[in-house]
This record gives structure tokens, C-alpha cells and sequence, in this order.
DNA sequence: GTTGGTGCAAAATGTTTGCACGGGG
DNA sequence: CCCCGTGCAAACATTTTGCACCAAC
């Protein structure tokens, strides 16, 4: 990841902090992560990072557009990097096992939604859940 | 709503309860509906029903297939019947507008993840976000 | 009479907020 | 030096659990 994100924060008036690095650094090398992932990461390294920081920072970067979050289960969301969001989340309900689809599975969707009922669908947030062929 | 649940229940070796025929009234009644909502209506009764066994009874009937649950918010999941429940859910980030469309407009998406990954979408469960048509 | 179901309270889980202090610009 | 961002603790929202009592069958 670039530094270029830097500026663009600046010019938005936020300033760029040791916690807001190690934030985006935990979820681009965690991948799909919690905020309670993410926290645990960061304060693997010297100086921690406190949960409601994390949480403050995730809401930041997503408003970026930096990373986004889709709900894979019931519990808590998990956040990625935006760069690496050009999937959709396949959930399967008998094994658990979460696959990573490429959009264009669904692209006959979005089109017939887009046509049909002039809605613009967020593939990046979309999530389907069903059952895998191994748990049929 | 017919009583042939009663018989499905006993069959299992449930029983059938007050709290569990008004839970089920309840979502019949309210639509979308969180568990929170659920249990405000049921209390309005003369034998109100705790918010835990709410929880314990949407458990219970979703297990038996008479209700599904979606997630269209950050917050509470929302029930319904899934007598009730033959369409998808798309909900609107700019609005926050909810609209329910007939399970046809995904169809080409169910059998593309099918065909190709022998992946079975569980429909009634699909939530969709993006922008609608007043949004963009 | 058995045994599963319920109410209640407490704990667990996930998220937000108020406030004083400290560091970025 | 200003004031945004952080840590901390407490509040908040949602869901689960342990346990004694009650009711369905």
C-alpha cells in the first residue's frame, strides 16, 4: 500500500497518526478481520492501539473508501482492504466455509436490477449465503 | 396460518406453548420484524412472554422452517414467516429504503453459482445493498 | 410424574460515548 | 499553541446462559 492515502487525509483536515498506519496495516495483512482482530494484531506490536480506536479508525478508513466490511456471520463484521474487495462472499450455512467469488457470477444480477428496477447494487458488500456442494 | 405445526412440534418431542403460538402470531402480524419488536407486541397481550425465550422460540422455529430471519441493518435481524418470505431484500444505502423483489430478478445469479460451483443460494435469506433509482 | 419450557438475573458479546490528556500540524 | 485523536471507563445494545420453578403431555 502507497502513502498516498497520507494527503488525502490531510486535505480532509484529519491528521495521520502512528494508530491510523498500524489500523490499515493490520487489515491489509490480516485480511477478512474483526475489529477485535485487528486490535489483537495491533497491539501485538510496542505501542498498542485501544479497541474504540479501532473501531473509530475502521469508520474513518471505510469514509475513505479505504476498506470496506461485509457481516460473513452473526456476529461481529469483517473489514478488508477496498483494493482487495472484487469479490463477492459465498457463506456456506452447513460447513461454515466462506469462498471467494468473482463478481461476475453475479453480474447477471446487477444488471437485471440495475434495468429492471433502476437499483445500483454494492457488490463489494455483498454477501450470499447458502449451502456448498460438499454440504448438500 | 394453520395449527399443523402443533403436530410437526409434538412430532419432534416439543411442546406446544402459549408463548410459542403468540411468537409465532406476532411475526405473522408485524412483518419485518427484530426479536425486540416481537416481544413489545407479544407483551401487549394479557400474559406478556420474556425476551430470552423469544430469542429461544425464533431458535425453535426457524429450526423447524416456519420462520427465516434476514439481516437488513447494522443492528437487530429481522423475522418473518418464510410462508411470507419469497423475495429478496434490497435495501438502500442513500435512503435507507427497503424493498422486497420477487426472487425471478436473482434467478440468473442463483444458477450461474449453481452451475459453476455447485453453490445452492438460499434465496430467502438474501439480503442486497446498494443505491436505488432516488439515491444515485 | 417426567421432562422440556419459561422467567429472571447475570454474564457474554459487540459497539458507542464522554471526557481529560497528549501529540500532530 | 490549537484542537484533533486517543485511552480509559462507563454506558449501551443485543444475545446467551444457569438455574429454580412450572406446565405440557
Amino acid at each position: 500500500m502507497t502513502d498516498t492515502w497520507h494527503e488525502e487525509l490531510r486535505a480532509k483536515g484529519y491528521r495521520v497518526t502512528p494508530q491510523r498506519q498500524l489500523v490499515l496495516e493490520a487489515v491489509s495483512a490480516l485480511g477478512h478481520a474483526t475489529p477485535e482482530d485487528i486490535c489483537s494484531k495491533v497491539q501485538q506490536t510496542a505501542r498498542g492501539v485501544n479497541i474504540s480506536t479501532v473501531y473509530r479508525t475502521l469508520e474513518l478508513l471505510e469514509e475513505l473508501g479505504l476498506v470496506t466490511h461485509t457481516h460473513l456471520s452473526h456476529g461481529a463484521p469483517t473489514y478488508h482492504l477496498a483494493a482487495d474487495a472484487d469479490h463477492v462472499h459465498l457463506v456456506c450455512r452447513g460447513c461454515g466455509e466462506i469462498v471467494e467469488a468473482p463478481p461476475v457470477l453475479v453480474q447477471s444480477m446487477v444488471d437485471e436490477l440495475r434495468t429492471r428496477l433502476g437499483f445500483n447494487t454494492d457488490v463489494h458488500h455483498l454477501t450470499i449465503f447458502g449451502r456448498c456442494k460438499n454440504c448438500e
